[in-house]
RNA sequence: GCCUCGGUAGCUCAGUCGGUAGAGCAGGGGACUGAAAAUCCCCGUGUCGGUGGUUCGAUUCCGCCCCGAGGCA
């Protein structure tokens, strides 16, 4: 089993650097691991390295999907494999960094996901919602996944809908699919950033700030001029989404400013939610790259 | 100076025909299998501005005071 290096943790952690950091140490090359990244032009709200901060370091992953493409875990865990082990046949270090934490189980887990999404079927699902309701569609659920019903609340339609749509595309349940990919596919370095919350929260404020002296509105502005519109996958993204009641008057520069604050703080919330989960992590003070550097050490030299 | 309207959770506010109070947001925790920076779930005691009075009992009624907004001078 191929050893592999993670680098976890919320926005505005210090992942890309450590990253960096590692990668020069121990030979190794990035992979992000950032479902917002991936997207190209969309550099300054995603907060992507730059060329300076790669120090040389080669970073795979990031600018790879044109943003009014739509694109899916399951597309990214097959070039994240793929890669890894290029990476590893030239005899270098893969180095995950990343804060999406889907495209990380994606990365750890054989995950069989359910198949690509059925635009017929999930608008006919929208229809039926729409007229009958979330109940309605959850009750549906439960009659043909009662294990997976129990798990997805009704209000999540999301969820509930994209359930129905395996199904009917796949003829297999959701909760089936799911059985059989609990194995790592990997053998695991997971190092986890830690960082006081409150210190967090002001470098997110900060870095917003930032983002916005950089030439945010910009950027938002060669997107959409490009025919990137708010209905695209990619302007979901905190830093962009928060622009289109900007653009159609609603909202005040200023308070568009503060709501991208907001909405980071809440994601970089959730991202350590996700990460809590994973008991073999390993967490370190972000200012610790020593530690972290003695913990890789060990790992790679370790005889398995 | 006078009149009016406000002063309730970190913020914006609702409410109590007198029996010590609740929403949204923030904050905290959690879930998460092809949209995931998305989507969703759970968590609300705070001298109800201060102080006297009426009352068995006042945040609620009355007086005075303080603070804010507006109006008349």
């Amino acid at each position: 089993m191929s050893k592999l290096i993670l680098i976890v943790g919320a926005t505005a952690s210090g992942k890309s650097q450590v990253g960096v950091e590692l990668a020069k140490k121990f030979n190794g090359e990035i992979i992000s691991c950032d479902s917002m990244q991936i997207y190209e032009d969309m550099d300054i709200g995603t907060a992507k390295v730059t060329y300076e901060e790669m120090q040389g370091i080669p970073h795979h992953l990031i600018d790879v999907v044109n943003p009014t493409a739509e694109f899916s875990v399951g597309e990214y865990a097959t070039m994240a494999d793929k890669a890894i082990s290029d990476i590893i046949s030239r005899g270098k270090n893969p180095i995950v960094v990343g804060g999406t934490g889907l495209y990380v189980d994606g990365i750890l887990y054989p995950m069989t996901f359910g198949g690509d999404k059925n635009i017929e079927i999930r608008n006919e699902l929208e229809r039926q919602l729409a007229s009958y309701g979330k109940e309605y569609m959850h009750s549906m659920l439960a009659e043909i996944d009662p294990i997976d019903a129990q798990k997805i609340h009704p209000n999540n339609t999301k969820r509930v809908l994209r359930a129905l749509e395996i199904y009917k595309t796949t003829g297999v349940c959701k909760s089936d699919l799911q059985e059989k990919t609990r194995d790592l596919k990997y053998e695991i370095c997971m190092i986890a950033l830690d960082v006081d919350r409150k210190v967090l929260y002001e470098r997110i404020d900060a870095r917003v700030d930032q983002m916005f002296k950089m030439g945010l509105l910009d950027e938002v502005k060669q997107l959409l001029s490009r025919g990137v519109g708010f209905e695209n996958q990619s302007m979901q993204a905190i830093g962009y989404k928060e622009f289109k009641e900007y653009f159609n008057g609603s909202k005040t520069l200023e308070e568009t400013k503060e709501i991208i604050k907001q909405n980071s703080r809440n994601y970089a919330k959730r991202q350590l939610t996700w990460f809590r989960k994973y008991d073999f992590a390993k967490w370190f003070d972000s200012r610790d790259v020593l530690g972290m550097e003695k913990e890789v050490e060990t790992f790679l030299k370790g005889v398995r």
